[in-house]
DNA sequence: CGTTTCCTTGACTGCCATCAAAAGTGGTGG
DNA sequence: CCACCACTTTTGATGGCAGTCAAGGAAACG
């Protein structure tokens, strides 16, 4: 529920693009359910029948470099995204060119969804370091989850759990300091690492601060700022990108710890 | 992109509700294609053979009264709700127990989405007046919709504009301040009221001024102050919760006029 | 008619944005 | 190797917007 001139990406000149496959110009196929990732991209409760059927779905792989658009507002909607590595940053830009950063997406993790509702993508994911992803038509995905409602319903939850996220981002945007916003942050990476088998309390940031202010709603110089308090409050050991989390459970208070 | 802790109502102890019947205990059953809200529910390209398919679907309407949950937090996820008629609050509640509101639903608007992720709804419905709704099985729509590539889609299209919405809120809640804030959520509601027929110059809210705080993202003392400050600009006229808007442009022009 | 809830307005405070400067980092080419 | 540049990050000083606390009035409710 916002002004339509904020949400739309309908006043910016249509880029329609055929795009030049960036990247790679054979595209490999693979299939699903070999895919070391399968559990990341997919964990909605999808059984073996299911991914199995998945296969019938070839799609292709294609890389990403440093600082590439894998799609921009406004571009034709055709695929979703499955990262397989690197990171990607989702952006927004409001109609007077102000942009903000949506959200960042890692291996294994899915984006590309807000492009269904227009048929045309509303914000702009960007490679944050050297990436690669598969792109699946959703028009295919569509033909074989008709006659499969196992494989339809995980789809739907993939979509709702898109909701569920922004879900998350509102309430910290609405209702948390700068302390419980990166707070916040912190742990929500820590997690995601932690699922990826990866380490939750040590790991690299590949964002810039600058980016880290805008997804939070805050400024660069507050981010720092707060890093820094963070440290002095023996929180973590922060160098430059490098975060050591040192105590998780103190950092998870940080982010409840609305005085009132 | 937030903690687990605040986006997921996991930790809250299970509501499970074979709900009692709320309202009605013989539910009224109704066709969409008669319905008057056709074109509002299911604008994304649903063309008349499509429609018609729906017509398999008989579905219960409800009515709620003012005050009255539509759905909890928590409860187990099988309805998407129809707007009838009246107006609902949703709103998050974090693990500290505080509440944000993260929407207002009118006559002609889908709720009830957020719930397919976890299979239990992750915001409350509260009803701001009495209201009438249509409960549609999602089931049920799930196996209509097998087989109609059409109704598939619209249904996936319908997911995703969830999503942008969200987009526009998240740009609202990260980067404007409190004159900008107010501006683009009475824009929103003026578009909305002008799309269902009714004037969109000159409406009755059905929130207060809390709720609309929330909300945007700002103390119930900040909408006042700014709600005095928009009429002392001869942007509105103001009657407690009835508003109209005397120039639509400029106010417009305040949404976007990031001086920086 | 009393009670409660909602709204408005005022005074003060505090958090974070802004402006500014300096140090650190990485890449390029002489 | 080092000079040079562009960029990122950190830290300090200052100011403004919105939060907080408080009080009074208006409308709604039982």
């Amino acid at each position: 529920m916002t002004a339509a001139t904020l949400s739309q990406p309908s006043t910016v000149p249509v880029q329609f693009t055929p795009r030049p496959a960036r990247g790679a110009p054979a595209t490999l196929t693979t299939a699903c359910s070999s895919c070391h990732l399968k559990e990341l991209c997919l964990p909605c409760g999808m059984s073996g029948p299911t991914v199995d059927r998945l296969d019938g779905l070839r799609f292709a792989r294609r890389r990403v470099k440093a600082g590439q658009p894998l799609y921009r507002a406004g571009d034709a909607f055709q695929f979703i995204y499955a990262v397989r590595s690197g990171t990607f940053r989702s952006s927004l830009a409001a109609a007077d060119g102000r942009e903000q950063v949506s959200g960042f997406s890692i291996a294994g993790e899915l984006l590309g969804l807000d492009g269904l509702a227009q048929g045309r993508h509303a914000s702009t994911a960007t490679a944050l370091e050297d990436a690669e992803i598969c792109a699946i038509p959703y028009d295919h995905l569509m033909e074989l989850s008709t006659g499969s409602p196992d494989l339809q319903k995980a789809v739907g939850r993939l979509m709702s759990r898109e909701i569920v996220r922004e879900h998350g981002l509102m309430l910290l945007l609405g209702s948390m300091n700068a302390e419980e916003r990166l707070a916040a942050f912190l742990l929500n990476v820590s997690q995601r690492m932690k699922v990826r088998g990866w380490s939750p309390s040590e790991f690299h940031l590949r964002m810039s601060r600058a980016e880290i202010g805008s997804y939070l709603g805050m400024k660069l110089e507050t981010v720092s700022r707060t890093f820094s308090a963070f440290v002095q409050q023996g929180l973590l050991e922060v160098d430059k990108r490098h975060i050591r989390i040192l105590d998780l459970e103190r950092l998870a208070r940080t982010v409840e710890s609305r005085v009132h």
